[in-house]
DNA sequence: TCCCAATCTGAGAACAGTTCTCAGGTATCA
DNA sequence: TGATACCTGAGAACTGTTCTCAGATTGGGA
């Protein structure tokens, strides 16, 4: 385990423990497999990743994860949710979703952009007394295999 | 009916024609329901908005009005999938989604900074080699009234 | 080290949104 | 008017996700 690795470990021990959960082998597997992914996963795909994980299990260690603000559910257009690590464990991004397979890539835009987005973003939840959590910007389309 | 609406559907016909399909007397209601809300409505909503109308029956014709590029389904957070007319027959925009109630409001950002995300991530898809079809940018937060 | 309480796990049942099926109805066009 | 294709409603079926429960495991106090 190199310094990165166990410095998320120790993060994610305390946010877990901060909900009153524990960081079990079960966890740090699934949290090893989506640091190692590079782009979000499915469910059938952590579960094949991670040898010996009961779907149930998966479901509910995820559904944990998120509550202790580790990991991140997307929302897709396909018929699995996919799972990320939490934004301020990895850095700010946003996702290519191809309409075809459902296929998910990260992606980033300049900083300037995205600075500016934000202001935008901001007058406009002030204006509808709207409290901002974060947003979230994809480009739907086709990968290179669905074209 | 004003001649806005006679021109949508003269519009609706023509496509669900280009995928063979009629524009039946529930299909007109499901469209003119869109047209009136002032947001995206879930499938409950519109059974509510559309007396008579059987749930199978507008799950089928808006998979049916999807097909034709008449409507557009947004996949949120919540129990239920958000509909709404497709971006070509009202005008580009955004949604601000409550992650309490899964409500989904519109807004839309200056056309400046739309304009360069346009840029910016047209160069993103070019090289990705990603045929980009439209984006998706949604501010996820609490509304007024779950905050 | 041992014990207890709290948490975790796997298997499968339950749940719920969505899709499918099918029998009958309706519109279109020659 | 008749034939064909499409549309409709009711409910069954499907499927991703959540819940239940009995047993296993873990962590902390004594």
């Amino acid at each position: 385990m190199n310094d990165s690795s166990a410095d998320l470990h120790m993060i994610v021990t305390r946010r877990l423990r901060h909900v009153g959960q524990r960081f079990t082998s079960q966890r740090r597997a699934l949290v090893d497999v989506l640091t190692a992914a590079p782009s979000p996963l499915t469910l059938p795909q952590l579960l094949e990743r991670s040898t010996g994980l009961a779907q149930s299990s998966a479901y509910r260690n995820l559904a944990v994860l998120e509550r202790a603000g580790v990991a991140h559910r997307i929302v897709t257009t396909g018929d699995h949710a996919c799972w990320e690590l939490a934004e301020d464990l990895t850095e700010h991004h946003h996702h290519l979703i191809c309409s075809g397979c459902g296929d998910v890539t990260d992606f980033t835009v300049p900083s300037e952009i995205e600075s500016r987005l934000d202001t935008a973003l901001t007058e406009v939840a002030t204006g509808a007394d709207f409290q901002a959590l974060h947003h979230r910007l994809d480009l739907v389309g086709l990968c290179a295999r669905c074209q």
